[in-house]
DNA sequence: CTGTTAGCGCTTTCAG
DNA sequence: CTGAAAGCGCTAACAG
């Protein structure tokens, strides 16, 4: 049989108050009852029922995670994913935290229903971009305990955690007009990002081409073929999806066209490293993904221990440009 | 406010054991009462509180996941770790059961007592093989509710899915020898297992070497470099770990030696298409770890609910080689 | 410093 | 079919 707090205060001889007061090492308890009590849990070999401690403390310590869905898959972009999974575990570890995954299939409005509201969950965090959730912005609105990850268009309430990829988009597409490119092509995960291009392209002889990733792999590929097999073929690629840059690499070995002799590449990795295993290695833009996690977590917890007065927050996390070997310097054309 | 039964009861006029019955739909209440009865709860916009709710029933309907580490990261093999991820997710989604993660960091003797026997998780499934987690045996032999994955040297109690890593291992050597090959080399994550090797190699003209993957791709690549540069080179190759496919590709690249033509390649994938957007396609043994986590959630809760009589049982799936253009067939020598 | 005791919100016998 | 009431195990005033 299990023991309860009933159990240790019989044994010990003391109130189950006071038994709670060492578990919990709150209030005064003499050093003496203190080792009784010790003992007598050892003895029986107790450990609070969480369920019951959770109830009369009406906290989970839980706090919810919630991925929506990209196009690649359940989880989206793999790396992304995990990174920034074991960003936030690493905070709420260290806090006693627990982590429930919460399926991004349910209808989010039942979701902060069933979970936060009946306090399954004392906070959530999204882990990427949640502008198509229902109810989100309502939630958002009501204060609710969420952390996002990304931008809404048109929408700046709420905590949310930042790799700035419009500065990072931006940075990247310089880069490669610095080093002399002047026919380059995106592919994007988000929308099309007019204004950045604009303002590379203005007034200058550079053309930038934006293109949306394709659903399939073979779609891309047949995309890329077309695209590098032209007379006047783009000279820089920036390919955001890193998942893909070997399928990317064969296409274009396929097409005889040398990496970065031919084509200057860079994409976008969200571990540290990841580019450099490659020959040549990768020039990356990394997206701090682990760092964002740890950084959602911690505002969440922040914000429950009311260590945050303003609800409507952004924190932006720097995304560098890793220089590698995929872009040719000096390009002239 | 947040309403509680209460609220519903009186508003409705009816008791608490109503209210809860309508909740639970456990036992019978007639269809004017229960109208009734819902339409104060929508009134209200009450919802259960579910610590109040756990806490009366005593079940989280909550399991746990835990990862223990390997080599290459906090969470291992990245697509591994998430496909086997959304399996589980998958089974419980529909069970209406939450998923916590749990981490690894922590000693595995005080999770199962902090998290199982406080039942704040109902069972544990473990992503991958444990046998180095301190208390695992002693925990399985008192058949807790623990679900594991892999198998473990000399010890086959408990509950265990298994993608027949020995089987595979064997398939894909036999594989490589069927098609002329007589010397192979396999990097593999796991120990060496000579046993297959002498099978494979007895009484024919066929050498298998074995090594442990490296620590590091760079560490890799100066092994790839220095054996593929002999004169009696392998012209078969079986590298386990897809992730670092492609630096080995780079690496096989600079050697100046063409897959298949002048090694054959078979890699391990644990999402079923990933060699498919290489170019060429790799052959690859598909380990299906999206199924073997639906298939270890769905074992856990099955036992969850008595209805699993012999706790020790290995639930096999299947891998297979899916043959794509990374083998050269009839390699003569 | 310690004990008494009233909850926490819901479930579940047990009567009726 | 419905209600009364006794818990579930722990926490946290409050009184001493």
């Amino acid at each position: 049989m299990i023991a309860t707090i009933y159990d240790v205060a019989k044994l010990a001889g003391v109130s189950t108050a006071t038994v709670s007061r060492v578990l919990n090492r709150t209030g005064k308890v003499a050093p003496k009852t203190e080792a009784i009590v010790k003992k007598a849990i050892e003895q029986l070999n107790f450990s609070p029922n969480s369920l019951a401690q959770n109830f009369a403390k009406m906290r989970s310590r839980t706090i919810g995670f919630i991925f929506p869905n990209t196009i690649n898959n359940d989880f989206g972009e793999n790396f992304y994913f995990t990174e920034f999974f074991r960003g936030i575990n690493k905070v709420l570890g260290q806090e006693e935290y627990s982590l429930l995954l919460i399926n991004s299939k349910n209808n989010f409005v039942n979701i902060i229903h069933e979970f936060l509201d009946q306090r399954k969950i004392e906070g959530l965090v999204i882990g990427a971009n949640p502008s198509d959730m229902e109810g989100f912005k309502e939630a958002v609105i009501q204060k609710k305990s969420i952390v996002y990850a990304g931008q809404v268009e048109g929408f700046d309430l709420g905590l949310h955690v930042y790799a700035q990829y419009n500065e990072y988009v931006y940075k990247t597409l310089q880069y490669f007009v610095d080093n002399g490119h002047r026919n380059i092509v995106h592919f994007g995960n988000y929308e099309n990002k007019m204004a950045i291009r604009d303002i590379l392209q203005d007034g200058k002889n550079v053309i930038i081409n934006y293109y949306k990733e394709s659903d399939t792999i073979e779609e891309m590929q047949e995309r890329i073929k077309i695209m590098f097999s032209k007379k006047d073929r783009p000279t820089a690629l920036f390919y955001e999806s890193f998942d893909r840059i070997q399928p990317l690499l064969s296409t274009l070995n396929e097409l005889n066209l040398k990496v970065p002799e031919d084509v200057s590449l860079i994409s976008v990795e969200h571990k540290k490293g990841l580019g450099a295993g490659y020959i040549p290695q990768i020039t990356n833009v990394y997206v701090p993904a682990y760092e964002m996690g740890k950084k959602a977590a911690r505002v969440l917890l922040d914000y429950l221990n009311g260590d945050i007065e303003e609800y409507n927050q952004q924190f932006n996390l720097e995304s560098v440009i890793i220089e590698r070997d995929s872009v040719i310097k000096g390009a002239v054309h």
